[in-house]
DNA sequence: TTTT
DNA sequence: TTTT
């Protein structure tokens, strides 16, 4: 609830995937977004260069779920949210860290596609049974704004009701590994 | 110049340590700063947690001098810029991101004393010949606020003017010496 | 709760004035407060030019209570918010409008003093009765970080609970006393 | 170029007209949108309420030519500014106070058409001559990004060139008059 | 990996 | 005056 510090984040760009989505044990969505933004310029030769900066986003509960509702590869979409940096283990046991946007604000960009991009959306993960329901739809629509729920309160502690046993940080990579194992209780 | 998308971050916060101020061959003056922000809250139990959230910031050219000038440890500030990742390889080759804030604005905050924190500042790194100087004090005094002086053209080129020669990303961390000695605290 | 954009405002300045909190009929508190922010650079003739630019504030409910009991006349504060006008009319009935930032997150800034300022603060309104009191030193405590307590719920309804008899749109400056009484500089 | 505090203002919304560009005798251009942020809540009875808030916006140079060139009533932009107030006199000469967005970075949303809405854009003001021209298409393109070029520097002055005689703030209102009169070098 |  |  209070802070020391102003920590925010405010993004504009288009997915490179479509969301992903897990539910947690407790029955809470967290979603994984990649969001590219990009900048163009000029350099001394008169060339144009490009480059693309990657965003790792997350976001919980109601808008991971709207998340994997709406959004899909090419959605274009405002951000706002935190920079969070988690230590975790490689293989060899040393430690790593990953930055991670932690979203509080989303707003589908876009006109009357909703912030679609081309290719078809479809196909994120199962609600696993252990979650009651009740979102859904709730709040959606198209190109609808969406606040996380418990806003200013810290969401690095994603599980929102009981306290889980488990790992905090288990020796496992977070960023896109192929077999991405999501069988524990906190995603990464 | 132009862009594809936004870009931006926004903290208020504390330095870790006094900034390392480094040159460029082409006398171009780079600083790197630890920022911390936090946040408490209440738990399910009511007790109080905290969590301090520990930032990389880079600064280049003249606001990299105004830092090196007029921040140290403890300094609280005001900064704005953009996320960018930079690819980096390990002992073992092994692939390595790091994830900073490329600062393009800065204010020094907390009244008369400038900003300043605790200790006594000092100690940064002399500059090199090879700079011609001419930044120095400018636009410096108290609790001013700064700006990038290419504000707008992409910062990831640090080089300014004219282009150098070398790898752009060596097998080391860039800008991160190897005897590099952050606090224990900070995690990069 | 949902919304159909963005409308955010950041400012970093210094009070023009100690608070003015006000009580309404449930209790609730609402506060005014001036903001300064000054810009210098220099003219075509090398001249240095500075133009300072006042915001009035607004805020509610507990965030009102902590500016009434924590700010005063000169400190330096962090808010975010978001921007709104009002239409109301003048004596001649003639249409006005005010644009205020309704804020909904604030920081003080500025070191252990708690971002004061020079002068002492004091004699802001008493609480009436038909306040149950109940906020106080709530969240309070030095430099800390303060948000408004409907986060993501509109706050041009400042009255929170029940519903207010009487006219939502006087023929008179709402919040703006008859005999308000600002500094000169100060345009609202 | 230095200053005390931040004004920062960051909008995304649609246009409610096209936008209103003119040219400054020194052949700079300006341009003035009505930009739309919506938000919608429940209230105490479970009712849906919006409330919809317009922004002044006001943009020189370069952007303000992009603007004229591409957007139209119902585009949807981000934008990025800072918050200006200004003073003038009605026609019973009473001091009356408008404050507006100076926009310096904006970003056309929405896809390939350019953040285009529904209606057909065009008819906007003639360039006249005593504008050499000189930006036109520059930067252009669909849904690119832009900012002002003398970023950092205040944008109240927006003569950029030589100064100019005349009447910083005529006796005329600044909002909208059917009749709204830019035979000055000031268009407000 | 997106987008223009 | 926009948009859904």
């Amino acid at each position: 609830m209070a802070s020391r510090g102003v920590n925010k984040v405010i993004l504009v760009g288009n997915l490179g995937n479509d969301p992903e989505v897990r539910y947690m044990p407790n029955g809470n969505a967290v979603a994984n977004l990649s969001l590219a933004t990009s900048e163009s310029w000029k350099d001394q030769q008169g060339q144009v260069q490009e480059r693309t900066e990657w965003h790792r986003l997350t976001m919980y509960r109601r808008l991971a779920e709207v998340a994997g509702e709406y959004l899909k590869k090419g959605s274009q979409i405002y951000v706002e949210g935190k920079l969070q940096t988690r230590k975790w283990q490689d293989q060899q046991g040393q430690d790593r860290y990953t930055t991670e946007v932690i979203v509080d604000q989303m707003q589908m960009l876009g006109g009357r596609e909703g912030g679609g991009g081309g290719q078809q959306g479809g196909g994120y993960q199962q609600r696993p049974q252990g979650n009651q329901g009740g979102y859904g739809n709730q709040g959606g629509g198209q190109q609808g704004g969406y606040q996380g729920g418990q806003q200013g309160a810290p969401q690095g502690n994603p599980q929102g009701g009981r306290p889980q046993g488990g790992s905090q940080q288990p020796k496992q990579p977070p960023m896109a590994e192929p077999d991405f194992d999501f069988d524990d209780d906190i995603p990464f």
